[in-house]
DNA sequence: GCCGTTTTCGGCCCGACTGTTTTCAGTCG
């Protein structure tokens, strides 16, 4: 590649810009929504879509058509989408962050800009302090009020803040058994981006059946965890809890109970296409039922099942709703079983006291192991603190482990670290002698980062590439790696990639994954444990691998070691 | 601007809430 291509969030940031810019311009909306939709969809593509778009195959991803791809070509050939740069000249740049304002959407923002003159959060921030904002037609006092509380919170600068996956899932988790022990309770289910396994969770949403709703609301507002309680009606809720994490609880009547939940589950854009797809056949869909519109009859569905067979779909799992190809799947019935939780036999990435940041024993992570129903271990302590004799003394003590916890079984495994050179520091004769080998890159995540993974994937002794990216979610945005070469090499070498549960990694990603899957790459999940307890972030790993489409024979350690030892290179 | 069980034009998800209004526009999820 002769120059640097811009990256799929760069070009997703400049639509959603263009699509912020003319909604304030007050432009044909469906355009605006047609950049947006493009920009979400460049944003998970896990390929450069800038190459995509040079190749003039950008159009196969739904939502981006012509135009869009010339826009993307555009920004390659010029360094500047042409449409964008036009409206920026219009549009002062200040008053697009307006838009992150509470109250304050394209309408509201432009008339702040065209009939008061106000172009900066600093200048909002005077007007509303003189009351001026409340001249505008349409606002008030308390829009006035609204808007200056959240600019001396420093809002407009930053959003709620997300979190990981692995604090929102525990905590809902809790109060859906602590909702579900109340006698009022009928049925209490999580819902939301966490009953989806996405990555990171703003708010925990959770649905309800009861015989009360009130006071299975009330149970909720007093509910141990709860530290404010933000909103409070009939039927609806919002708490914080101590650890600022927020909840919001809708209770429904039992009827309706599947189409509020598969509503509250989202995504939106599955939503979105769902609804778009039933108002061809004459059907509007709701939270409260489905409406046949000839007629208006409302149906109503107890389950999620009932409403999506009704729909003409089979059950589509949570963890696939993200409108990327599982509506078309579902309604022709070919969504496969996906792998879950119960169908892991062995960890395959784990750290012991011989690593330093390791807290517990070798005995002690393969008593847990078996506990978990695993029938081995794969020990893959850190190269670097095996060096100078200590793997052998490590292996006599696995060995004397192994005599204890039998029919258990602990393999020699190691992580070695792929140098920035691209080196490995094992030597060859050594990992030749190990049972599993896992290589993986600490360091230097911008030196060659795919080159350096293509090199440990060809050499023969290695059988996983660790945490592919290096990536620490809400922390580091990790390598910047060729997935697609690295997957196609990985699938002729019959090396592994592991998708790794830690809850700030989940690495390889979700869109990630499903390309390695689809290539035939064998994928361990692992939690790459350094503790008792961190053997059961597997569940993390197992949502991420039914987001990326996995069954349970893609995912190498469902498999017994017997059968691994066969097929591993 | 995209897209097709309405296929190259004419559509494009749905409802609640808020604050502002006398019937609704705008925002939000």
């Amino acid at each position: 590649m002769a120059k640097t291509l811009p990256r799929n969030a760069e070009l997703a940031d400049q639509l959603d810009l263009l699509a912020d810019i003319s909604e304030i311009l007050a432009e044909e909306s469906f355009k605006v929504i047609a950049y947006r939709r493009a920009a979400a969809r460049i944003r998970e593509t896990p390929s450069p879509v800038a190459e995509l778009a040079l190749a003039g195959r950008a159009t196969d991803l739904p939502g981006i058509g012509k135009t869009i791809e010339q826009k993307v070509v555009e920004i390659v050939n010029d360094g500047e989408m042409h449409a964008l740069t036009r409206r920026r000249e219009r549009v002062p740049v200040g008053v697009v962050d307006f838009l992150r304002l509470p109250g304050v959407g394209p309408k509201t923002a432009a008339r702040i800009w065209t009939e008061l003159g106000v172009t900066t959060l600093d200048g909002l921030k005077i007007a509303a302090e003189d009351g001026r904002l409340r001249d505008l037609s349409g606002l008030g006092q308390k829009s006035e009020e609204k808007i200056l509380k959240a600019l001396d919170a420093g809002a407009g600068e930053q959003v709620e803040p997300r979190r990981l996956l692995g604090v929102g899932l525990p905590a809902v988790r809790r109060a859906v058994e602590e909702l579900q022990a109340h006698p009022a309770a009928i049925a209490v289910s999580e819902a939301g981006s966490v009953r989806r396994r996405r990555e990171t969770v703003r708010d925990l949403d959770l649905i309800a059946t009861s015989s009360d709703a009130p006071v299975l609301i009330a149970a909720f507002c007093e509910g141990s965890w709860v530290r404010d309680v933000a909103a409070r009606g009939p039927t609806k809720a919002t708490v914080v809890g101590h650890d600022e994490l927020r909840f919001d609880l809708r209770v429904v009547p039992p009827e309706c109970y599947g189409n509020v939940l598969q509503h509250f589950s989202g995504s939106k854009d599955h939503n979105i296409a769902l609804r778009e797809d039933a108002q061809r056949r004459g059907l509007s869909i709701s939270e409260y039922g489905v409406t046949v519109v000839e007629t208006g009859e409302v149906v109503t569905h107890a389950t999620e099942e009932e409403l999506y067979d009704y729909l003409g779909y089979a059950f589509i799992p949570p963890e696939l709703r993200e409108n990327d190809g599982e509506l078309a799947a579902a309604r022709k019935g070919i969504l496969p079983k996906f792998v879950e939780l119960s169908d892991l036999r062995g960890e395959m990435h784990c750290h012991s006291t011989w690593s330093s940041d390791g807290k517990n024993s070798i005995e002690e992570m393969a008593l847990e192991s078996k506990r978990r129903g695993y029938t081995y271990l794969c020990l893959t302590d850190h190269s670097h603190y095996l060096r100078d004799g200590r793997m052998e003394a490590q292996w006599v003590e696995i060995d004397a482990v192994n005599t204890r916890v039998k029919p258990f079984r602990v393999l020699r495994g190691v992580e070695v670290n792929i140098r920035a050179d691209g080196s490995l520091d094992v030597d060859e004769d050594v990992l030749a002698e190990l049972d599993w080998v896992v290589a993986s890159v600490h360091t230097a995540f911008e030196r060659s980062p795919t080159e350096r993974i293509l090199g440990a994937i060809d050499n023969p002794h290695v059988d996983c590439i660790g945490h592919l990216t290096g990536r620490r979610i809400l922390k580091r945005t990790g390598a910047e790696v060729d997935i697609e070469l690295i997957v196609e090499r990985a699938a002729e070498q019959g090396t592994a990639l592991e998708i790794n549960s830690q809850p700030d990694r989940l690495d390889m990603r979700d869109t990630h994954a499903r390309l390695a899957g689809e290539a035939g790459v064998l994928i361990p999940i692992t939690t790459d444990a350094h503790s008792i307890t961190a053997l059961g972030y597997g569940e993390l790993g197992i949502g991420l691998a039914r987001r990326a489409w996995l069954t349970k024979e893609k995912v190498l350690n469902t498999r017994s070691w017997a059968q691994i030892a066969k097929i591993r290179k």
